[in-house]
DNA sequence: TTCAATGCAAATTTTTTGCAAAGTC
DNA sequence: GACTTTGCAAAAAATTTGCATTGAA
Protein backbone atom coordinates (compact mmCIF):
# COMPACT_ATOMS: atom_id res chain seq x y z
CA UNK A 1 0.00 0.00 0.00
CA UNK A 2 1.10 3.35 -1.30
CA UNK A 3 1.69 6.17 1.45
CA UNK A 4 -0.79 8.43 -0.74
CA UNK A 5 -3.41 5.08 0.10
CA UNK A 6 -2.72 5.18 3.17
CA UNK A 7 -2.95 9.03 3.62
CA UNK A 8 -6.67 8.33 1.79
CA UNK A 9 -7.64 5.70 3.97
CA UNK A 10 -6.81 7.56 7.53
CA UNK A 11 -8.46 10.52 6.24
CA UNK A 12 -11.68 7.98 5.08
CA UNK A 13 -11.58 7.33 9.08
CA UNK A 14 -11.60 10.78 9.64
CA UNK A 15 -8.25 10.97 11.17
CA UNK A 16 -5.76 13.48 10.53
CA UNK A 17 -3.28 12.75 8.16
CA UNK A 18 0.81 13.16 9.45
CA UNK A 19 3.72 11.30 7.54
CA UNK A 20 4.34 9.31 11.30
CA UNK A 21 0.81 8.45 11.48
CA UNK A 22 0.60 6.79 7.89
CA UNK A 23 3.91 5.28 8.96
CA UNK A 24 2.93 3.72 11.97
CA UNK A 25 0.00 1.94 9.96
CA UNK A 26 2.34 0.76 6.85
CA UNK A 27 4.66 -0.50 9.60
CA UNK A 28 1.34 -2.48 11.05
CA UNK A 29 -0.26 -3.30 7.94
CA UNK A 30 3.24 -5.00 6.60
CA UNK A 31 4.29 -6.49 9.30
CA UNK A 32 1.16 -8.61 10.93
CA UNK A 33 3.45 -9.51 14.11
CA UNK A 34 1.18 -7.60 16.60
CA UNK A 35 4.17 -5.28 17.41
CA UNK A 36 3.79 -3.05 20.40
CA UNK A 37 4.80 0.46 20.72
CA UNK A 38 7.99 -0.51 21.16
CA UNK A 39 9.27 -2.55 18.02
CA UNK A 40 6.91 0.38 15.53
CA UNK A 41 9.32 3.21 17.09
CA UNK A 42 12.45 1.18 16.72
CA UNK A 43 11.10 0.73 12.89
CA UNK A 44 10.48 4.31 12.85
CA UNK A 45 13.38 5.64 13.94
CA UNK A 46 14.98 4.37 10.72
CA UNK A 47 12.80 6.56 8.56
CA UNK A 48 12.11 9.41 11.02
CA UNK A 49 15.34 9.99 12.77
CA UNK A 50 13.93 12.23 15.35
CA UNK A 51 10.66 10.65 16.10
CA UNK A 52 9.53 10.66 19.52
CA UNK A 53 7.76 7.49 21.37
CA UNK A 54 5.18 10.21 22.07
CA UNK A 55 4.33 10.81 18.64
CA UNK A 56 4.33 6.83 18.46
CA UNK A 57 1.84 6.41 21.52
CA UNK A 58 -0.73 9.28 19.66
CA UNK A 59 -0.17 8.05 16.27
CA UNK A 60 -1.90 4.41 17.79
CA UNK A 61 -4.54 6.07 20.00
CA UNK A 62 -5.63 8.04 16.31
CA UNK A 63 -5.83 4.91 14.72
CA UNK A 64 -7.42 2.78 17.49
CA UNK A 65 -10.23 5.67 17.62
CA UNK A 66 -10.41 5.25 13.71
CA UNK A 67 -11.15 1.76 13.78
CA UNK A 68 -7.97 0.90 11.75
CA UNK A 69 -6.20 -0.51 13.99
CA UNK A 70 -6.80 -2.92 17.49
CA UNK A 71 -5.34 -4.01 20.33
CA UNK A 72 -4.47 -6.98 21.50
CA UNK A 73 -4.48 -8.10 24.74
CA UNK A 74 -2.73 -10.89 25.62
CA UNK A 75 0.01 -12.29 28.52
CA UNK A 76 3.14 -10.31 28.22
CA UNK A 77 4.39 -6.89 29.66
CA UNK A 78 2.93 -4.45 26.93
CA UNK A 79 0.21 -3.86 24.45
CA UNK A 80 0.45 -5.30 20.93
CA UNK A 81 -1.43 -3.92 17.70
CA UNK A 82 -2.96 -5.47 14.42
CA UNK A 83 -3.78 -4.08 11.69
CA UNK A 84 -6.09 -6.55 10.88
CA UNK A 85 -9.18 -6.18 11.99
CA UNK A 86 -11.47 -8.88 10.47
CA UNK A 87 -12.81 -11.41 12.88
CA UNK A 88 -9.63 -14.24 13.79
CA UNK A 89 -7.52 -14.72 17.37
CA UNK A 90 -4.51 -15.69 18.40
CA UNK A 91 -2.26 -17.70 19.70
CA UNK A 92 1.03 -17.07 21.69
CA UNK A 93 3.80 -19.49 22.25
CA UNK A 94 4.79 -19.31 26.40
CA UNK A 95 7.94 -20.59 25.04
CA UNK A 96 9.23 -18.11 22.24
CA UNK A 97 6.76 -15.36 23.11
CA UNK A 98 5.43 -15.35 19.07
CA UNK A 99 1.96 -14.45 18.71
CA UNK A 100 0.22 -16.84 15.74
CA UNK A 101 -2.87 -15.18 13.89
CA UNK A 102 -5.97 -17.89 14.05
CA UNK A 103 -7.99 -17.25 11.07
CA UNK A 104 -10.63 -20.18 12.02
CA UNK A 105 -11.16 -19.37 14.63
CA UNK A 106 -13.35 -16.68 16.32
CA UNK A 107 -15.14 -15.49 19.72
CA UNK A 108 -18.45 -16.94 19.77
CA UNK A 109 -21.64 -14.94 20.10
CA UNK A 110 -22.56 -13.30 23.63
CA UNK A 111 -24.05 -16.39 25.83
CA UNK A 112 -27.19 -15.63 27.48
CA UNK A 113 -25.93 -14.30 30.44
CA UNK A 114 -25.28 -10.89 28.52
CA UNK A 115 -28.53 -10.82 27.58
CA UNK A 116 -28.35 -7.27 29.04
CA UNK A 117 -25.29 -5.99 28.12
CA UNK A 118 -24.16 -4.35 24.97
CA UNK A 119 -21.35 -6.34 23.33
CA UNK A 120 -18.99 -4.30 21.21
CA UNK A 121 -16.54 -7.45 20.73
CA UNK A 122 -15.08 -10.63 21.95
CA UNK A 123 -11.76 -11.59 21.51
CA UNK A 124 -9.99 -15.01 22.01
CA UNK A 125 -6.64 -16.06 22.89
CA UNK A 126 -4.85 -19.53 22.75
CA UNK A 127 -1.58 -20.25 24.79
CA UNK A 128 0.32 -23.25 24.78
CA UNK A 129 3.65 -24.32 22.63
CA UNK A 130 4.01 -23.74 18.83
CA UNK A 131 5.24 -26.43 16.52
CA UNK A 132 8.66 -25.01 16.53
CA UNK A 133 9.05 -25.02 20.15
CA UNK A 134 7.62 -28.57 20.99
CA UNK A 135 10.07 -29.71 17.85
CA UNK A 136 12.85 -28.08 20.40
CA UNK A 137 11.82 -29.69 23.26
CA UNK A 138 11.43 -33.61 21.93
CA UNK A 139 13.83 -33.77 18.79
CA UNK A 140 13.19 -36.02 16.48
CA UNK A 141 9.70 -35.77 16.75
CA UNK A 142 7.98 -35.02 14.04
CA UNK A 143 6.16 -31.25 13.66
CA UNK A 144 3.18 -33.14 12.35
CA UNK B 1 -12.01 -20.56 54.10
CA UNK B 2 -10.37 -20.52 57.47
CA UNK B 3 -6.76 -19.98 57.00
CA UNK B 4 -5.82 -23.12 58.68
CA UNK B 5 -8.23 -24.60 55.29
CA UNK B 6 -6.55 -22.30 52.84
CA UNK B 7 -2.69 -23.45 54.16
CA UNK B 8 -3.79 -27.06 53.39
CA UNK B 9 -5.09 -26.11 50.25
CA UNK B 10 -1.51 -24.39 49.14
CA UNK B 11 0.32 -27.03 50.70
CA UNK B 12 -1.77 -29.38 48.68
CA UNK B 13 -0.26 -27.66 45.48
CA UNK B 14 3.06 -27.80 46.69
CA UNK B 15 3.09 -23.97 47.99
CA UNK B 16 5.06 -23.44 50.57
CA UNK B 17 3.22 -21.23 53.55
CA UNK B 18 3.68 -18.01 54.77
CA UNK B 19 0.43 -15.58 56.15
CA UNK B 20 1.10 -13.51 53.44
CA UNK B 21 0.47 -15.83 50.66
CA UNK B 22 -2.55 -17.38 52.77
CA UNK B 23 -4.01 -13.79 52.57
CA UNK B 24 -3.21 -12.92 49.13
CA UNK B 25 -4.96 -16.42 48.34
CA UNK B 26 -7.86 -15.45 50.60
CA UNK B 27 -8.31 -11.95 49.22
CA UNK B 28 -8.53 -13.64 45.86
CA UNK B 29 -11.15 -15.99 46.80
CA UNK B 30 -13.08 -13.91 48.55
CA UNK B 31 -13.45 -10.69 46.52
CA UNK B 32 -14.00 -12.34 43.14
CA UNK B 33 -13.46 -8.66 41.37
CA UNK B 34 -10.23 -9.86 39.57
CA UNK B 35 -8.15 -7.53 41.55
CA UNK B 36 -4.52 -6.20 40.18
CA UNK B 37 -1.56 -6.53 42.42
CA UNK B 38 -2.13 -2.99 43.92
CA UNK B 39 -5.85 -3.87 45.19
CA UNK B 40 -4.39 -6.79 47.23
CA UNK B 41 -1.70 -4.37 48.49
CA UNK B 42 -4.08 -2.39 49.50
CA UNK B 43 -6.07 -4.97 51.28
CA UNK B 44 -3.13 -6.76 52.94
CA UNK B 45 -1.70 -3.56 54.59
CA UNK B 46 -4.68 -3.93 56.70
CA UNK B 47 -3.26 -6.89 58.27
CA UNK B 48 0.17 -6.45 57.63
CA UNK B 49 1.26 -3.62 58.26
CA UNK B 50 4.75 -4.01 57.04
CA UNK B 51 3.97 -5.82 53.88
CA UNK B 52 5.71 -4.55 50.61
CA UNK B 53 4.17 -4.95 47.07
CA UNK B 54 7.23 -7.62 46.50
CA UNK B 55 5.47 -10.02 48.96
CA UNK B 56 2.51 -9.52 46.94
CA UNK B 57 4.34 -9.98 43.54
CA UNK B 58 5.97 -12.84 44.80
CA UNK B 59 2.51 -14.57 46.59
CA UNK B 60 0.94 -14.18 43.17
CA UNK B 61 3.75 -15.59 41.42
CA UNK B 62 3.50 -18.75 43.74
CA UNK B 63 -0.48 -19.20 43.59
CA UNK B 64 0.11 -19.20 39.93
CA UNK B 65 2.72 -21.41 39.44
CA UNK B 66 0.69 -23.40 41.61
CA UNK B 67 -2.42 -23.30 39.51
CA UNK B 68 -4.71 -21.85 42.32
CA UNK B 69 -5.21 -18.70 40.91
CA UNK B 70 -5.57 -17.23 37.11
CA UNK B 71 -4.11 -14.07 35.25
CA UNK B 72 -7.05 -11.91 33.51
CA UNK B 73 -5.39 -10.79 30.49
CA UNK B 74 -8.29 -7.95 29.66
CA UNK B 75 -7.85 -4.36 28.40
CA UNK B 76 -6.26 -2.63 31.45
CA UNK B 77 -3.04 -1.25 32.65
CA UNK B 78 -2.40 -3.72 34.94
CA UNK B 79 -2.57 -7.50 35.01
CA UNK B 80 -5.92 -8.74 36.88
CA UNK B 81 -5.97 -12.49 38.83
CA UNK B 82 -9.12 -14.34 39.34
CA UNK B 83 -9.10 -17.49 42.21
CA UNK B 84 -11.51 -18.63 40.15
CA UNK B 85 -10.19 -21.56 37.54
CA UNK B 86 -12.92 -23.03 36.59
CA UNK B 87 -14.01 -22.71 33.27
CA UNK B 88 -15.23 -19.01 32.59
CA UNK B 89 -14.93 -15.98 30.72
CA UNK B 90 -15.21 -12.65 30.91
CA UNK B 91 -16.94 -8.79 29.95
CA UNK B 92 -14.95 -6.22 31.11
CA UNK B 93 -17.24 -2.34 30.63
CA UNK B 94 -15.21 0.06 29.14
CA UNK B 95 -17.55 3.35 30.73
CA UNK B 96 -16.83 1.66 34.63
CA UNK B 97 -14.16 -0.47 33.83
CA UNK B 98 -15.63 -3.26 36.17
CA UNK B 99 -14.68 -6.81 34.77
CA UNK B 100 -17.66 -9.25 35.07
CA UNK B 101 -17.38 -12.93 35.22
CA UNK B 102 -19.33 -14.78 32.13
CA UNK B 103 -19.86 -18.65 33.71
CA UNK B 104 -22.15 -19.32 31.03
CA UNK B 105 -19.58 -19.02 28.49
CA UNK B 106 -16.04 -20.26 27.47
CA UNK B 107 -13.57 -20.43 24.64
CA UNK B 108 -14.59 -22.98 22.15
CA UNK B 109 -12.18 -25.56 21.56
CA UNK B 110 -8.89 -24.95 19.48
CA UNK B 111 -9.74 -24.91 15.44
CA UNK B 112 -8.27 -27.06 12.86
CA UNK B 113 -5.50 -24.82 12.33
CA UNK B 114 -3.93 -25.04 15.45
CA UNK B 115 -3.59 -29.21 14.98
CA UNK B 116 0.10 -28.96 15.35
CA UNK B 117 0.36 -26.79 18.39
CA UNK B 118 0.15 -27.79 22.42
CA UNK B 119 -2.98 -25.72 23.04
CA UNK B 120 -2.81 -25.56 27.10
CA UNK B 121 -6.16 -22.87 26.96
CA UNK B 122 -8.01 -20.85 25.37
CA UNK B 123 -9.10 -17.36 27.39
CA UNK B 124 -12.22 -15.29 25.34
CA UNK B 125 -13.07 -11.91 26.76
CA UNK B 126 -15.81 -10.04 25.35
CA UNK B 127 -15.94 -5.55 25.64
CA UNK B 128 -18.80 -3.36 26.11
CA UNK B 129 -21.46 -1.65 28.00
CA UNK B 130 -22.63 -3.10 31.61
CA UNK B 131 -26.43 -2.69 31.96
CA UNK B 132 -25.68 -0.28 34.53
CA UNK B 133 -23.70 1.97 32.70
CA UNK B 134 -25.98 1.60 29.95
CA UNK B 135 -29.12 2.92 31.74
CA UNK B 136 -26.34 5.76 32.74
CA UNK B 137 -26.57 6.67 29.31
CA UNK B 138 -29.98 6.52 28.15
CA UNK B 139 -32.00 7.36 31.45
CA UNK B 140 -35.62 5.87 31.41
CA UNK B 141 -34.87 2.88 29.48
CA UNK B 142 -35.46 -0.27 31.00
CA UNK B 143 -32.21 -2.19 32.30
CA UNK B 144 -34.13 -5.45 30.46
C1' DT C 1 -4.67 31.07 9.83
C1' DT C 2 -6.32 28.17 13.11
C1' DC C 3 -6.25 24.26 15.54
C1' DA C 4 -3.94 19.85 16.05
C1' DA C 5 0.29 17.01 16.10
C1' DT C 6 5.18 16.58 17.05
C1' DG C 7 9.04 15.92 20.07
C1' DC C 8 11.55 16.72 24.15
C1' DA C 9 11.97 16.13 29.04
C1' DA C 10 10.12 14.65 33.01
C1' DA C 11 6.67 12.22 35.55
C1' DT C 12 3.69 8.28 36.50
C1' DT C 13 2.55 3.57 36.95
C1' DT C 14 3.38 -1.28 37.05
C1' DT C 15 6.51 -4.76 37.93
C1' DT C 16 11.22 -6.62 38.87
C1' DT C 17 15.72 -7.08 41.21
C1' DG C 18 19.53 -7.21 44.89
C1' DC C 19 20.20 -8.13 49.34
C1' DA C 20 20.07 -8.43 54.53
C1' DA C 21 16.88 -10.07 58.06
C1' DA C 22 13.33 -13.20 59.32
C1' DG C 23 10.59 -17.31 58.70
C1' DT C 24 9.27 -22.15 57.00
C1' DC C 25 9.78 -26.99 56.92
C1' DG D 1 19.75 -26.00 60.18
C1' DA D 2 19.28 -25.42 55.29
C1' DC D 3 16.99 -23.06 52.28
C1' DT D 4 13.13 -19.85 51.10
C1' DT D 5 10.52 -15.84 51.74
C1' DT D 6 10.03 -11.21 53.35
C1' DG D 7 10.54 -6.29 52.95
C1' DC D 8 13.24 -2.35 51.88
C1' DA D 9 15.26 0.51 48.44
C1' DA D 10 16.28 1.10 43.98
C1' DA D 11 15.84 -0.07 39.16
C1' DA D 12 13.51 -1.18 35.01
C1' DA D 13 10.04 -0.94 31.59
C1' DA D 14 5.75 0.83 29.56
C1' DT D 15 3.04 4.67 29.02
C1' DT D 16 1.40 9.47 29.92
C1' DT D 17 1.75 14.46 30.53
C1' DG D 18 3.18 19.53 30.01
C1' DC D 19 4.61 22.57 26.88
C1' DA D 20 7.03 25.09 23.18
C1' DT D 21 7.61 24.36 18.21
C1' DT D 22 6.07 22.68 13.96
C1' DG D 23 2.77 21.17 10.64
C1' DA D 24 -1.87 19.99 8.39
C1' DA D 25 -6.12 21.55 6.37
Amino acid sequence: MTASETARLLQSHGIRCTPQRVAVYQYLDAHRIHAPAEAIYEALVQQFASVSRTTIYNSIRALLDGGLIRTVMIEGDFVRYDANVSAHSHFKCRRCGEVFDVMDGEAPPPPPSLHAFAVERGELNYYGCCPVCRAQAFPGSPIV
